[in-house]
DNA sequence: ATGATCCTACTGAACGTTTGTTAGGTATTT
DNA sequence: AAATACCTAACAAACGTTCAGTAGGATCAT
């Protein structure tokens, strides 16, 4: 691994955990064994290299759901298999989803659309076809950020949810999480169409 | 308003706008037209000052739903006025909704259980019996969990959702949102009890 | 009523530290 | 000889925090 690869590896790790103005050049150089000025070298500036690092967490994200829809599984399957995706790699990869919090914090317009158009837009517009082949009445765009809105906030709030009455260890648990979300959908899905 | 009040409002706006690190005591002082030394004067140090204003912004917000509790509405219907509460309070009062996401971005485990104990435990408590009425045989905690995160992840991610293909401006009215996610649940509870 | 005393709310200037950034130099590779 | 990858050392600026001092109102004995 070159480097410039080690640095923004750790910069991943290290902005997701404190956040851009929390992060200073001095702590990252020592994470990576470098001096700030080899930073320097390779990046222009922390803005730079904050951007470059956001740029690289989300590159190699696109193509992990793919398997899914090239399954030849039934629509309701393929939402199972989805959502039980969804979940494994949000709770897998934490850096990755507390990256994409602190972005979405940030909410950056111009940064936004290239979120949107350059990363993630090809897995909605397949999600809301499945959403159109379930429930062809309903607003296919609704309804997938509906499904991603369901799993996104038990991984977003676990540390929250966990201190409610009412909690159990299995709320915790990725097939747990997944099997309830999806039978909601389902359900409503069928009484819709009935 | 006193000077302790004026500081805490504007510490609020500033920090959920520019994070902890982000936001100097300089930068503090100047909004509030005070010296760094008057806000030292007031509170020990930065740390506590960001508890303090956190603690302010929840503290008025537990009791703004207990309008919905108290009508004498059918269960159905009750789930429909809290979500659509829910969604107004949290487009309205958009400093408090982001400080919000940074605590939960934090996590800090004792910030969350005094969050969770101090300030959401009733409501949270109140949705779940709402949701036992209206889904008895299933996990109460999983659904208040579902009918937050529905909403929620609406207004979290507008600034993404509206570069999506199939948006439209609709999307982000609070009446659209709010319907769309009570026909969701409503139906989904009319399958499972059929 | 009046001067002395005390408290609260504040200021300006400074403390030492940390910040992002850069200049100049040195090995190693091409 | 030229480029690459790195270093140490320094820069000015901004950081959280503190300290000595002051203006003004309340409280008190005289």
């Amino acid at each position: 691994m070159s480097s410039r690869e080690k640095i923004l590896s750790a910069a991943i790790v290290l902005f997701a955990k404190k956040g851009y103005s929390g992060l200073s050049m001095r702590q990252l150089a020592l994470a990576v064994d470098l001096s700030v000025a080899a930073i320097y070298h390779h990046f222009p500036d922390k803005n730079t290299l904050y951007l470059e690092a956001v740029h690289f967490a989300f590159s190699d994200k696109a193509q992990v759901f793919d398997q899914v829809w090239e399954s030849g599984c039934s629509a309701e399957e393929k939402l199972a298999r989805f959502i039980r995706s969804f979940i494994d790699v949000m709770l897998e990869d934490h850096d990755f989803h507390r990256l994409m919090q602190r972005e979405i914090l940030e909410a950056d317009p111009e940064r936004m659309q290239l979120l949107a158009h350059g990363v993630f837009t090809n897995q909605f517009c397949l999600l809301m076809q499945l959403a159109t082949e379930l429930a062809p009445e309903q607003d296919a765009h609704l309804l997938a950020t509906s499904v991603i809105g369901l799993a996104k906030y038990y991984i977003e709030y676990q540390p929250l949810l966990k201190h409610f009455p009412g909690w159990k260890p299995e709320h915790e648990m990725p097939e747990v999480i997944a099997a309830h979300i999806t039978t909601l959908l389902l359900n409503s899905f069928k009484a819709k169409t009935a």
